[in-house]
DNA sequence: CTAAGTCGGTATCTGAGGATACATATAAGA
DNA sequence: TCTTATATGTATCCTCAGATACCGACTTAG
């Protein structure tokens, strides 16, 4: 029945170096459920009651949050091998937290919750279950993770100490003081929740104090203790 | 050797659920390590080597970061029965990120990262290490779910924005629009990420537009429609 | 009962950064 | 190649909220 796709399901973060036998094995264990949609079709609707984890298994989906409003927000874009649901699968929370829509014809696997941890009929531990909660939690520890460095960045209060902090943070991760920035200026503005043109004045500004040097994605670090000092701030 | 301590551990959320005999043998098979401290210590610090998860079995204990400068900045106090390390047990990640120090005289158990999804001796699941599993699951989850409710009042711009989204969602989980906050002016400002003076500003002026009625931590929403109209800016 | 500390509201001043509009530069396409 | 769309830099204006100072109301300690 999963035949088709347990390639790609092999290929997820969840089931990351799990053998494709093993696979088959928990698969026919959890007993998913796979749904197909076409392009624009809901796959799970904000507020409905929530039971599994989804894996995108083919095509791409949007997750989008509307407030109060009505106006929507669409959080991220999930691709092929994706999951969602991820974060709820363990907490006390019943409803779905966003809403899921298809982007184009796509498939989705649903792991009911409850079969997760292993209440699946065998006593044991199938082989591949416990790397695969091993999966499951280090996705989990990732996104907390991620989310974490997100706070830090939305708690500096000053744009040169976001912008600095970014950019030391780059320059720790390339290990050069030539940056090649991962993300335009729309994105970069928006991850860091500035307005672009304030962002270009600053780093403009900071250009002008002989602090970096840049041209578009290119970024040069003149003056790192210069930056350190800003990030502070 | 664990004994002394088995009440506090069988009371922390990590073992919540768990017959107290099904902890004595967990423990045994996790092979945890009691460490003590006294007063200013360092319990572990930041860019030491990770290999375990803490639980504060008794006393209390701050964490603590210093950025680039140098200045340290406390990011949360734990007190008995609260954990510290568990969201990087599971990821790539090899060092703390962050200092802890005793406040006081306190006792520490480690769990060993590696054995906590039983890769110690026992073939099969101990009995309570399922639900152990599904605990440690669930606190991870909590924590993702906090910091991404955090983020999203982070992310709101406008002050009356964020006061009207935690006044609603105050009103949504009491149930009543005569609430209680649970928070006093200066930790609300604290967690709003905004200054006390301009909170009490902006608070004014949503009670002068007919909005809200306060007086200390009892808040009247009088007008509700509006708040939504409001938390969408 | 006084003194010192804590908590919350208010007023004034100031500046960082948002909104907007526009110019330029790069990329994509016809 | 010329045209169009998208990405980036810059200038102007103006608002929102931070910093600071101060006052009054309560609380706690001596």
């Amino acid at each position: 029945m999963f035949k088709r796709y347990l390639e790609e399901v092999s290929k997820t973060s969840l089931f990351q170096g799990i053998d494709i036998d093993d696979i088959r094995v928990m698969l026919n264990c959890m007993k998913p459920r796979m749904c197909g949609y076409k392009r624009n079709d809901y796959i799970v609707t904000g507020g409905d009651a929530y039971d599994s984890v989804g894996i995108v298994v083919h095509g791409a989906a949007t997750v989008s949050k509307e407030n109060a409003q009505g106006n929507r927000i669409v959080m991220t874009i999930l691709k092929q091998g994706d999951i969602f649901g991820e974060i709820i699968a363990f907490s006390s929370q019943t409803t779905w937290p966003a809403t899921v829509q298809a982007q184009e014809r796509c498939a989705v696997l649903f792991l009911p919750r409850g079969k997760i941890v292993g209440d699946c009929g065998c006593d044991r531990m199938c082989s591949g279950h416990k790397a695969f909660i091993r999966n499951f939690l280090r996705v989990i520890s990732e996104r907390a993770i991620m989310l974490n460095k997100k706070v830090e960045y939305l708690t500096i209060k000053s744009m040169s100490g976001k912008i600095s902090t970014y950019l030391l943070e780059q320059y720790k991760k390339q290990g050069n003081v030539e940056l090649t920035l991962p993300l335009n200026r729309n994105e970069l503005a928006d991850f860091l929740n500035v307005s672009r043109p304030s962002m270009s004045r600053e780093m403009s500004k900071m250009r002008d104090e002989g602090m970096i040097e840049f041209h578009m994605s290119h970024v040069k670090i003149i003056n790192v203790e210069g930056l350190v000092q800003m990030s502070a701030l």
